[in-house]
DNA sequence: ACTTGTTTAAAACGCTTGTTTGAATCATGA
DNA sequence: TCATGATTCAAACAAGCGTTTTAAACAAGT
C-alpha cells in the first residue's frame, strides 16, 4: 500500500475525482481539503485548479460522474410492463438499492444525502436524470393500484398521489439518513439478519400496497413469501 | 433593526445560543464563523471561548438547550390512554411537529437532523430523551394495533414491529429532509395547500393503520375526516 | 536538435479561521 | 474609596485553507 495508491489510472483526471469521491462523503464539502484529496490520488495540488478549475468544480465533477454511474448501475424501471404490483416492488428495490449500495462503501448515497438537503448546482441534473424519472414511474404506478379516484376532490387527485409515493421514498431514505440513530435504537443482530435489502424491499411494498387500501393485493402479495401476517381482521388486542 | 439586536436578555450567553442556533443551522457547523455568530448576538468573539470554551462548546449547548425546549414544547404522549388509533395519530402528529415546527424558521429541526447524520457527542443525550421515548412508544402502540404475532416468527417478533415504527419515522423525518427536492417535485400551491401538518398527519396514520393490516381501523379511522378513499375493494384500474 | 504547447512540481501568497492575549471596564464588598 | 475579581474589548496570533505563481519536465511535430 506504499508505492501505488490509486493506481488504476495515470490520468490525473480520473485519479482525483476517485480519491475526492470517499473524501467528500467522509469529510463534508468543507472539512475536506484538496491537500489530502491530492495526496490520495498521488497528483499534486495544483491539478485540482488545473483541471476542475476549484475545488467546487472538482466536488460537482464527483456528483455528476456518481450519479451517472447509479444511473447505469440501477436504471429506472419501464413501468406498465407487470402488473402494478410488481411494478411497484421493482421501484422499491431500485429505490432502496440506489440508497443502501453497499457497492464502495456506501460513499456514494452519502454523497448524494449530502447534496439533497444542501443543494449546489448540481442538484438540478440530479433531479433531472434521477429523482424525477423515478418520482413520475412511482406516481403512475400507485395511481394503477388506487381505486378510481373523485375528480371532484381536489385532495384526491392532487395530494393523494404523490403523498403515497413520498411516502415510499421517505421510508427508503430513512434506511440510509436514519442509520446512524437505527444503530442506537435497534440491536446489532437484528439488524443484521432483518434490515436487508430484500427485508425491507418486502415491508415497504406491502405497506405501501395497504395504504393505497386494496386488501385483495395486500394478500396476493402476501402468498409470494414465506410467513407475513396472519389474521388481519381482529383488532383492538392490546399485545 | 440597528440598535438592539437579539436583544431579549443581556446575558452573554443566552445572546450567544440564541444567535448561533440559526447560523449553525444555516451554514453547518464548519462554515458558520464564531465572529458572524457574535456579531449577531453583539458581543465580543471572546466570549465564545470565555464561556462554552471553544466552538464546539458553543455547538453542543446550542443542541442540547433545543432538545430540552423541544422536548417541553412537544413531549412524547403518554400511550394507553384512548384507543391505539388515536394514540398513533397522537405520536404522529408530535413527530411530525417536532420535524416540521414552524417556530422560529425551522433552524431547530434542521440542526437536529445535521446531528443525526454526522453526530457529535450531543448525540447520545438526544437519543436519550428524544428518540428513544417517541419510538419506543410508537412500537407499543403499534404491537396493541397488530393482530396477534406467531412467536415462532422471528420475523414478526424482532423485525415486524419495528419496521412499522421506523417506516413512521421515515415518512415523517422526509419531509424535512427531502424539502429541497420535494419544492423541485411538486408546485408550490399544491404544496401550500395539502402538504400541511393535518394533511401529512392523516396520510401518514392512515397508512400506517393500513399497513398494519387492519381494514377496520383503516374504515373507522377515514369516516373521521372528510373525503378520503371510497371503494377500497375493486382493484387493478389502470387509471 | 529545436521549438512549441501542455502538463507537473514545489513553493509561496493571501485570506479566513478559531483562539488567545493583555489591557480596560465594571461590579461588589470592605 | 479602594481593592479584588469577573467580565469585556480590540487586537494580534498561529494554523490551515484554496489558489496562484514560476519554473522545470515532458511530448510532439518539424
Amino acid at each position: 500500500m506504499a508505492d501505488s495508491p490509486e493506481s488504476s489510472t495515470t490520468d490525473p483526471t480520473q485519479r482525483l475525482l476517485a480519491a475526492a469521491g470517499p473524501v467528500f462523503a467522509e469529510r463534508g464539502f468543507d472539512r475536506a481539503t484538496v491537500r489530502e484529496i491530492a495526496n490520495i490520488a498521488d497528483v499534486n495540488v495544483a491539478a485540482v485548479s488545473y483541471y476542475f478549475g476549484d475545488k467546487m468544480g472538482l466536488y460537482q465533477a464527483v456528483i455528476t460522474a456518481i450519479r451517472e454511474k447509479r444511473e447505469r448501475a440501477y436504471p429506472t424501471p419501464v413501468v406498465g410492463k407487470g402488473t402494478p404490483q410488481q411494478d411497484l416492488e421493482l421501484l422499491v428495490r431500485t429505490l432502496l438499492s440506489r440508497m443502501l449500495a453497499a457497492d464502495e462503501t456506501g460513499w456514494e448515497a452519502m454523497l448524494m444525502m449530502r447534496e439533497m438537503q444542501h443543494p449546489t448546482p448540481a442538484i438540478e441534473g440530479m433531479i433531472r436524470g434521477y429523482f424525477r424519472p423515478l418520482y413520475d414511474a412511482l406516481c403512475k404506478t400507485i395511481q394503477s393500484l388506487l381505486p378510481p379516484l373523485d375528480p371532484k376532490s381536489s385532495w384526491q387527485t392532487d395530494a393523494l398521489v404523490p403523498q403515497l409515493a413520498l411516502g415510499v421514498v421517505g421510508q427508503c431514505l430513512h434506511y440510509r439518513i436514519g442509520r446512524p440513530v437505527m444503530a442506537h435504537l435497534i440491536s446489532p443482530e437484528v439488524i443484521e439478519t432483518h434490515y436487508g435489502l430484500d427485508s425491507l424491499c418486502r415491508q415497504i411494498t406491502a405497506s405501501t400496497l395497504a395504504a393505497c387500501g386494496d386488501q385483495n393485493v395486500i394478500d396476493q402479495h402476501k402468498l409470494l413469501k414465506p410467513s407475513p401476517l396472519n389474521e388481519p381482521q381482529d383488532v383492538s388486542c392490546q399485545q
